[in-house]
Order: C-alpha cells, then sequence, then structure tokens
DNA sequence: GATGAATGAGGATTCATTCAT
DNA sequence: TATGAATGAATCCTCATTCAT
C-alpha cells in the first residue's frame, strides 16, 4: 500500500494499454513478490491488495508465472539498458573526459534506478537463480552485450594508457563488485544506515581508480 | 542424490545422533532447497529423494521451517566462524606480517568453505530475506560481531600506518565486496568458466590493497 | 442424503445468501456431525455427502471448526429462544391461566422443536464439552438468561401460591430435568419405541406437577 | 497428572495382572479421553502423559478402539452392578421399609460412584452413541436387564399399594431421569456451584415420591 | 516387556486456474 | 472486462500402527 513504486514506467512499451486494474495487480504483484518471494505468494493474495477478483489476474496474465515474467523481463532490461545503448560507447570520447567521470556517471544513475525500482530489483535477483528460462536470456544480454560493450570500452582506456593492463574481465569484476557491493549495501541491506551519499560515491570511486587505473593520486 | 556435498560436518555438534535416515533428509533437503528455494520445494519431495516417508521428516523435525532453520543456522555460524574466533585478532602482529598476506588467508579460506558448502550458502543467501527470524540473530552475530572484530584490525593496521584513514566502515565494504564478488562470481555465478584461481586471486588482493593500503607499489 | 433436516430454516438470518451448494454443506455436515462426531467426521467426506468439491467447504468456512460453530450457534440460540422472548413472563397472567398450561405449552413446543432439529441437538450435545469457546457464550446465556427469566416466573407462581417454596433453582432443575428426560428419551435414545405423545406428556405434566404444586389432584 | 481417579478397582478383574505402565496408560487415556473425546485424543499424547513409549501402548491394547472399549465396557458393568445384582429385589421387603428409603440409598450410592469415576462416566456418554458395537450390549443389558428388574420391584410397590398406577416404563423414567438430572447437574454440568448435597438429595426424593406415590406428606 | 524410528494413508487446508454469469 | 464460486491437485502435517532392537 503506503509508498507507491512508479515502476510502471519499466514497462513502458504497453502502459497505455493497461487498465486501471491491470496497473493495481503489477503493483500489487511487486510488493508481495519482493516481501515474501513468488513462490510463497499467493494470487489471492495478490489479488486482495490489488482490489480485484481473483479471476481478473488471469484475464490478464495467463498463468501466475506470466506475472512474474511481466515483472522481470523489462526490469533486466532497464537494469542493462544504459549499457547497452546504442551510442554508449561514444562517452569514452565526447561527454567525459576521464575515467572518473564515466564512473561517476554510472554509479549516480544506477543508484538512481535501484532506489526507485528496488522492490523490481529485490525480485529479480531472487527469483533469477530459480527460473532457467529467465537465466538464458538474462546471460545472453548481460554476459553478452554488456560484457562486449564493457570490454570495448576499457580496452580502449587501456590503450590511452588510463587504465592497467589487467585482463578486461577481471577489471570489469572489480568494478562492478565495488558498484554494486555499494548499490545492495545501500538499498538493500543496511537501507536505514546513516549514509552520507556524496562521500560514499566518492570514496567508492577512488576505491576503484585505485585498483584500476595507472596512476592515481588524490 | 548425484553429487553429496558432505556439508554434515556444519552440523558436527550433533551429528553423531543423527539416524541414517536423518542424514539423507537433509541432504535432500539441502540440494532441493538450494535449486528451487524454500517455499518451491514440497515435503514429498524432499522424502523422494532422500528416500523415505514422508512422515519420517516430520519425526525429525517438527516443521518444513524446522529443516530449514537446521540447515541455516549452523551454516551462519560456521562462515563468520574464523572472523569471530577468539585468537582471530592475534594474526594481526604474529602470523601474518602483513595485510597482504592476512587477506590473501582469508580469501583462501573462504573460498574453500564456499567452494565446499556452496548449496548451503546459497540456501542461505535465498532465504535470509524473507525469514525475519533470520534475520536477526543474522544482523546481530554478522553486523554487530564480525563488525566490531573488523573494525578492531583495521584500526590496528591504520595506527601502524599500513591502511589509509578511511572509515573502517568503508574499509571493511570495499574490501568484504570485492572478496564476496570474486568468490560469488567463481562458485554461484560463473562456475563453468575456466578460472585462473591463483592468478585472480592475486589481482584481487591487489586490487584491494591499491584501494586501501597508504602505499601499493606492484 | 437420504432424510433431509430443514434445519436451514435455524439459519434463516442468512439462509437467502447462501449458495444451493453451501446449503448442501451445511446439510452433509449436520447429517455426519451428528452420527459419528466432529472429530471423527472428515472434511472429505462432508464433501462427497454434499456433492462438492472438498476444496468448496473451505470457500464458505474457513475452518473445520468454522463449519462446526455455524451450525451450533444458531441452534443454540434457538434452543433456548422462546424462553427468553422479551413477551415470555407475559403468559402468566395471560395465555397460560396456571402452570399446568404453561408447562404443556412449553413442552409441545420444544418436543416439536426437538424433533425437527435433533441432529443439530444432538450435536450441541455432544461437542460442548469439548469446546470452551462454546461452552462460554451457552453458560452465559442459558446459566444467566433463562434462569434469570425462570426464576421470575417461579416467583410469581410462588407468590400466588401455586407453586411450593423450595429454591426456585430445585424447581426449574426438577422442571427441566423431567422435560428433558422426556424429549431426549422421545427423540434421541428410544425414537424407535411406540410412544403415546399425548399421553406420555400428560403423565409428565401431572409428574412435575405432584412435585412442585402446592396443590394437585388428580 | 494431579488428581488420581482410582478408577482401576472398575477393572478389577485383571487389575493385577497389569503391569505399573499399563496402569498409567489407562489411567492417561481416561484423562484425556474425557477432556476431549476419544476421536480428538491421540494415542502419542496417551503415551506422553503415561510416559512410555508410543508402542507400549499396542503391546496392550490392540487397537486405540481396543482401549476405549477396555475403559468403557467395565464402567458400564459397574454403573447398573447395583440394580442387576442378584439379591437386588430382596431389597423390598428387607432393608428398605419403604420406597423412600429405597430410593435414598440408590441416590447417595449412585453419588458417589458418579463422585468417584465422573471421567470414566463422562467418557461412556460421550463415546456411546457413535459406537454401535457399543450401544448394543449396553441396551442389551439396560434396557432389558435393569428394565426387567425395575419392572419387577415397582410392580411389587404397586401391588402393595405405595405407587400409583403408571406404566412401569413412565415411573423408571420418571424417577432415572430426576435422578440422573441432580447427579449429572451436580458433578458434570455444575461440578463448582455451591451445593447442599443433603438438602439437595431430600428434596429430590419428594420431588420423585410427590409424583409416584399413592399418598405423600411432607 | 519396552522402545521409538519408521511408515504411509489420511487429515485439514491452500492454491492456481476455470468458467458461467 | 470483470467477477467470484467452484474445482481438485497438491501442500504440510498427524496419526495409528508396525517392527527391529
Amino acid at each position: 500500500m503506503s509508498e507507491q513504486y512508479d515502476f510502471l514506467d519499466l514497462l513502458s512499451e504497453n502502459k497505455d494499454n493497461m487498465t486501471e486494474k491491470q496497473k493495481r495487480i503489477l503493483e500489487a504483484a511487486v510488493e508481495i513478490f519482493s516481501e515474501k518471494g513468488y513462490s510463497a505468494t499467493s494470487t489471492s493474495e495478490i489479488a486482495k491488495k490489488a482490489g480485484v477478483a481473483e479471476g481478473t489476474i488471469f484475464r490478464h496474465y495467463k498463468t501466475k508465472k506470466d506475472l512474474l515474467l511481466s515483472i522481470i523481463a523489462p526490469t533486466m532490461a532497464k537494469f542493462i539498458a544504459p549499457i547497452i545503448m546504442k551510442d554508449f560507447y561514444k562517452v569514452l570520447s565526447s561527454d567525459y573526459q576521464n575515467i572518473e567521470d564515466f564512473l561517476r556517471a554510472i554509479i549516480v544513475n544506477r543508484m538512481q534506478f535501484a532506489k526507485k525500482h528496488m522492490p523490481m530489483v529485490k525480485i529479480f535477483l531472487q527469483e533469477i537463480p530459480f527460473h532457467p528460462e529467465l537465466k538464458e536470456p538474462f546471460k545472453e544480454h548481460v554476459a553478452n552485450q554488456v560484457f562486449e560493450r564493457l570490454t570495448l570500452i576499457i580496452e580502449t582506456y587501456q590503450k590511452k594508457g588510463e587504465i592497467i593492463n589487467l585482463p578486461s574481465k577481471s577489471i570489469i569484476r572489480f568494478t562492478a563488485t565495488s558498484i554494486l557491493g555499494f548499490i545492495l549495501a545501500r538499498y538493500l541491506i543496511f537501507p536505514e544506515a546513516n549514509w552520507e551519499d556524496e562521500q560514499e560515491i566518492e570514496m567508492t570511486i577512488q576505491f576503484i581508480l585505485h585498483g584500476i587505473s595507472t596512476s592515481s593520486l588524490d
């Protein structure tokens, strides 16, 4: 109830086709899935929270699983969207003068996303391991598309001499791990702690830079 | 069936009191919980895989939840055990000459644990968010005990001038994040990739060190 | 199936809201509960006799106990209803010239009730002792309301000199015992015996009168 | 726990053959059956209360039903025993000068029995209706033996002109009903009320006498 | 005789899904 | 489109009973 994640903009492709009830169903599903997990959530519970009849859910989503997919698929897409954007690698030469700015942009941007859509991110993280049919497209997109793009970017920076010559796979891991570690700690694990966001972001950037850039002096 | 995690040594306190059947129930439960999640696993499924009657499960574990707890509780305990060991902080002055050796020891040790008990770790990670009664003791032990110990250690190194003067909370996050990121990538997310463990460990250590030590020259 | 107690008029308050199936469930439950007792009756048995799916029972009654309560509560209410009717004690001065007519009216009236609703009365008698939460309201209503009313009536007759001066508690016991003893013998214990109802009623009335009225000449 | 009904003397025929454990099983069974009813009582519950292993019950009683029978059968026998005693009808001419003394003797005697063995009487009353195989011998003994004896006695008194000329069946009903009504009110329904036993007994006797004796002057 | 681990049929209840309205 | 009564398979769990020790 209470807060309302306007996660609906994640589903923009057909958001306009949605009835009011369908939106309420999705909202309710996101909220309960994220609290109790997909398996432990009953469709009648969703119906009740959404204020619709039990049957109504199945008018819009053939099965309970369909409802889950309709939440996860676009989340996954949007989560990696900025990275696989066609013009993403342009940033290298244009928008961002250096890796530091680049990292900062990524972190801030993904933090906003996480903050706004944490319930869906949580569902995503929880359910991915249990649904092989979700895993497949995920690996295909992330491990292939994202990885490929990032590798390109890193190699460019390496050629420019800004990043040390370690395998790009490792560079990606260090960076992703540090960023995700921060974001998950911030919004998922200890959301109620007192976070000095500005400061933590800077520290995290410096931590990463020290590890991957050729020279780093504060 | 198939592979057999000898996770039973996690429960060493009463392993000897266990019936043969009880052991088979635990093994089956660990395997299926880790594959499909607690909620999506039925007790009849566990019974079948364990080769016992369904009623037998409930002779040993009052409820399905009890069975889960009997798996998670000791896992949690053992997972953080090396860190809260009484003589753990002795390592500072004695066994390990420097942070590097210290980090290496931790990583290698926790990797072994993860490798051996990945199914239980997976259950732990998946179920913790959904069971507030599990969350509580976890936070109490980890966030308090572990955190406290690590803070002590870090401050000691900081006084010695080996670690930079950032908040120990952040130092812990950077380090933990990098280690866990590596271990989870290694054994949970991409276990089938070709990993050069030796090399990855060294790189990870160097990455962390660059970020947290006062002087780091490769 | 077989005979059909139209006990549904006991539940007249919401009889109209009931589905056809819900009615069949109640009928089946009354029949089997009365034959085998609540505990020994399975919901699958009720469903089968009612010709509905087992799940349907739980759509209408949250639990098996709820089903029992929905039978017992109104039975209890109706059983004592005529006695706690607002205008019941009016009978003293108006409708009934004397105790004899009064007793006759009560007996005939309660016999009709018992005859019509014996299965429910049986359930009531059998289950009351085992369900403290049923006992409470029963004692509160019967022991208080009924008792209070009857005491008033008896005292009135005593003042008129028609009933001997024993404690009204004892008068009530003698009378109730004789009436209930007759009704239970008639419809519960030996229903198949040849009963000359008219004659038995008169004898019972005379038996009571001899014991409680000041002068009794046949 | 607490109080201990020494109902075992009801089972005197083989009380001596009983092991200590068997006795404890019977005691536990009587207590729980009487509290919750036969069907709602589990053998494991009985075993626990008796302090024996679950299997032990079945060494002594082939089935749970057997255990019930071993409680009910002798209770039934003893309950009617004084009435069908061979020399019972002797009382007419010898011990008791008149019906009044006879009634008093019966009441006092059965009150003692009821007080001592109420849990078993309760089990008896509750379970008889649900076990046709118990009903049969009951009807055979009570309806035949007891009834036959009492009819003889009543007819004797009627010949002597002490009891009015109503059908003996009705006389029996009035009397039994009044006595049982008192005893059950006294020990089963309102055991915790303040009972003036002496007084209530006398009133009950007088109530019965007024109804069945030819002349009754207080 | 006594145990208690093991059983598997059966218990109450929940659930995703269907379909007539 | 929306409903919600109805379903029956599946769920967790209990139970009386058995049997090797």
